[in-house]
DNA sequence: ATAAGTGCAAATCGTTTGCACACTT
DNA sequence: AAGTGTGCAAACGATTTGCACTTAT
């Protein structure tokens, strides 16, 4: 999804685009990380000066709704928010160096998985949601490097 | 994990055994389900009424220490908390009806997909966490029984 | 023009911390 | 007895809501 698309999304399911919601997509689809909404703020002042968290938390919320970007879960309790593409994928690869979000498909390996809990739980299953965490190809020389650690 | 297994471990780690912590683990232990903070005070109260949700924050931080229960993240940003064999795991199969939470282990399926994905992104992969939801077998035929919805 | 969108301040909710008192070992 | 653990009230941080003002269509 590209600036483009998403505010074609936005626009096509009834909202309209203004200054604070073109900030908040440009910040998100510029950096293609996870982005806490006090990130988001910040980088989308750089745009809009008169941004508020408020707006940032609505403009979230909306973006969420139409299924361009999805809230992510950290550890500590606090969330992310990242692009991504429409749709119920829950599958993301983030990087721990600098936090880039690389959305996948759920390939068969899950459907296998899932199809062989069923069986053995009796469980109905309808829904899933998987997390990798990891280096991407740059941090991870960065972290290979760094001697130290 | 039963009572008596977690309250080992808890004194092996060097914690006290107390009425909260009892009154705490107790309700993990007999409900195997996930449960907020706010729950487990709930029924905690019942065993030890003078229970509060400070020691049961401080309770659940240290099960969580010590491997014996983990932080569930729900859709909504708050979270759950269940009982769980000790160790590294991050799989869990929850119930949506009743909440009734299962830990599985990590199939070869995913040490499959894990790979697959390093090889096509490049990352280095550390780390993973999957949730997988659906029906119980209690809960999934009255969720079909149901008729209406 | 007018409904939709905004920022601010205040409210809310889950969670954590400071502190004097109580309990386990 | 002595240190650990407790509850309370207050602090905290993220997120939401009420409201009068502004803006996109």
């Amino acid at each position: 999804m590209d600036e483009k698309e998403v505010i074609e999304t936005l626009r096509a399911s009834g909202y309209k685009l203004t200054k604070a919601r073109r900030a908040v997509i440009r910040v998100l689809v510029q950096s293609r990380r996870k982005l806490t909404a006090q990130e988001i703020l910040e980088k989308g002042k750089e745009e809009d000066p008169k941004l508020g968290i408020v707006t940032v938390y609505r403009t979230l919320e909306i973006l969420g709704e139409i299924g361009v970007a999805k809230r992510l879960h950290g550890e500590s309790g606090c969330h992310s928010y990242a692009l991504s593409e429409p749709g119920e994928h829950r599958h993301y690869l983030i990087c721990k160096g600098c936090g880039a979000v690389i959305e996948f498909e759920g390939y068969e390996e899950i459907g296998a998985l899932l199809s062989r809990l069923e069986k053995e739980t009796g469980f109905q299953i309808t829904d899933h949601w998987l997390q990798v965490f990891g280096y991407c190809p740059r941090c991870r020389e960065r972290v290979n490097e760094g001697g130290g650690k």
